[in-house]
DNA sequence: TTGGCTATCTATAAACG
DNA sequence: TCGTTTATAGATAGCCA
């Protein structure tokens, strides 16, 4: 999105990794919000930059993701096979109660294959 | 982007949140990996879709992030006034070695003021 | 640097099949 | 009820003040 195009690998010079950081960095975090207000999504967010600069954005708070997810984690591990691991596919996370409001959930319109 | 323009306001139609959930989570993922690649950066993303669903993504590995990030926190409530909360503006975070590689580093070229 | 300013490139809202 | 296909809105790479 620019006045040209751009391969994904990292950024050699110094001035426009930290230029382009910044300017992606922010919008990451704008779309994060967006997701979160127009589908009613809990989002978490965390940025590191090389420099060590942090940057974040949570829907909820940052440690109510945190907490969510790793009670997500716990549950998708015992309904799986113990040895395999989990990776990065979405699970299936229905932990009644974690999240605040939630209008319209008890009907499972889209549920597609859920794990 | 899209053919009409939208607010950012929670979408309604159960379907449509969806469909949108999807398209947006999928692009807010997609780049966050491109910001963690292009520049270098350490990136924790969670997403709880409303019906429960986890998308994530962690340019090292969540718990990774979750870790340097708590650090992070810790110290900077340090550096503060104790009884002043941490919000969401970026704070400094020199943590040595939690990073597994970042190539000239220690010159501190794009200084900025820290806190 | 440190931010703005477009020209372009992407993401995606609606429309289709 | 979907996955695909456009036409646009939005993000941003390269510049320049």
């Amino acid at each position: 999105m620019g006045r040209g195009k751009i391969s994904i690998r990292r950024i050699e010079n110094p001035t426009s990794r930290q230029v382009t950081f910044s300017k992606r960095s922010n919008g990451l975090l704008k779309k994060a919000k967006e997701l979160a207000i127009l589908c009613d999504a809990e989002v978490g967010l965390v940025i590191f930059s090389s420099t060590g600069r942090l940057h974040e954005y949570a829907s909820s708070s940052m440690v109510k993701v945190t907490e969510r997810y790793n009670k997500v984690k716990e549950e998708s591990r015992q309904l799986v096979d113990p040895t395999a691991d989990v990776k990065h596919q979405p699970v299936k996370a229905e932990v009644a109660g974690s999240s605040p409001v939630n209008p319209d959930l008890g009907s499972d319109k889209y549920a597609t294959t859920r794990l």
